[in-house]
DNA sequence: AAATTGTTTTAGACTAGACTAAAAAATATT
DNA sequence: AATATTTTTTAGTCTAGTCTAAAACAATTT
């Protein structure tokens, strides 16, 4: 399988994760970058080695095989994450261009050696679940932070938004995987949230409590 | 870089080690298991960089330039190499093709975090040595094996030939970086040598011999 | 020095993956 | 239901890197 291949169901991977409908060609080539014809030809090629159901003008989805392929794929991708913060000591916001690269070397005993040598971790620095050898994901049950009630009090164990920018504020308003929240308050006016992290107390908007998963 | 010219420049940079006249195309298409064509089409490319000296029907040789790219994909491939053996338990035959995939990542700060890692080693598993983040190489005096004379003793300290097939003979044979040798006899007939590895006495093809670096 | 042999380059073709522009199909609007 | 709009596909072009076959050059032999 090339880059292109696997980029290509990676990211379909990750449509279908949202909306199980049939995911668009549209939508692919936006978040890929690149023009939807461009997303037609791979789709066919897809389509030929059977990795995707693909019928013209009615978008696709993912086939069995294409799915274990697409799992193993973001398998490489956190696993290299998780080595890259907790072995190469980079911040969260450093890790997202490297393991693009990463996640397309080509061995599967590099991967279970990487897995075995992280301590079969089951989440990625992000809070996201690292599917196993065989494809399996430990689901975490966890919620938004928005959608949660006044008074509630949880731990953070994820975040929606990956983006350098977002991780950064996280890190300059200390908030990390594993913080204690507090929801103090909720204001109405515009949907701000009055938080405790840890001792400390602050306001985040509406914005950031819709990228916070907490358990 | 693209991984193809990444690959051509380490080529040219390994033959030039043996070498110092100008690098035949065809010295580099057998090397590539490629065509000569394909080989000219890429030297004008690298020339065009500044990467290479080209001058038609006279052979290449790395600029300035060049030779510190190659440094630092050879400082990379050797980097992982030694990640892969030292820290995923891989054996010493394993490992290139791995980090023949692996030199292409694109990342200096990665590079210098993985050789922190590793306690800036200035050797990988084969014995040689590993440029540092400024393309400058710790030299290793060593010899071949096969150019000592009898009753010399020394530490294996390299390995010239890094194919899988040797590096098994190797272990089979319990000769393994470090290694004490001691040459107890030359055979003149058929040049081979009867050698002690630490404390076992066996006899060598000066094949092997020729293969193996001691200090 | 001419002829033969071997090496290197050129010319032209191919593939993967991307693109633009135009055509076709699906969806939305009146 | 007919039209307008949006989405998707097709057709054709481009680039990087490879290839084959033929031509150009260099080295060797006679």
């Amino acid at each position: 399988m090339t880059f292109s291949e696997e980029n290509y169901l990676k990211t379909i991977y990750h449509l279908m994760a949202v909306s199980d409908a049939g995911i668009s060609t549209n939508a692919i080539a936006e978040k890929m970058e690149t023009k939807a014809s461009s997303v037609t030809d791979m789709l066919k090629k897809l389509a030929e080695k059977e990795l995707v159901n693909y019928v013209k003008y009615q978008g696709v989805s993912l086939t069995e095989k294409g799915q274990l392929a697409a799992k193993m794929i973001v398998r490489k991708h956190r696993l290299w994450e998780t080595f890259l913060v907790e072995k190469l000591d980079f911040s969260w916001d450093e890790v997202h261009d490297l393991a693009e690269q990463l996640e397309h070397i080509k061995s599967e005993k590099l991967i279970n050696k990487l897995d075995d040598f992280l301590g079969n971790p089951t989440e990625d620095p992000h809070g996201d679940a690292i599917p196993d050898a065989n494809g399996r994901i430990t689901k975490i049950e966890k919620q938004l932070l928005s959608e949660m009630d006044k008074n509630r009090v949880g731990i953070c164990v994820g975040v929606k938004d990956t983006s350098s920018d977002f991780l950064k504020y996280l890190d300059k308003q200390e908030i990390a995987l594993g913080s204690h929240i507090e929801i103090i308050e909720k204001e109405s006016f515009d949907s701000s949230f009055r938080i405790r992290v840890e001792t400390k107390e602050i306001t985040i908007s509406h914005k950031i409590a819709s990228n916070l998963y907490i358990k």
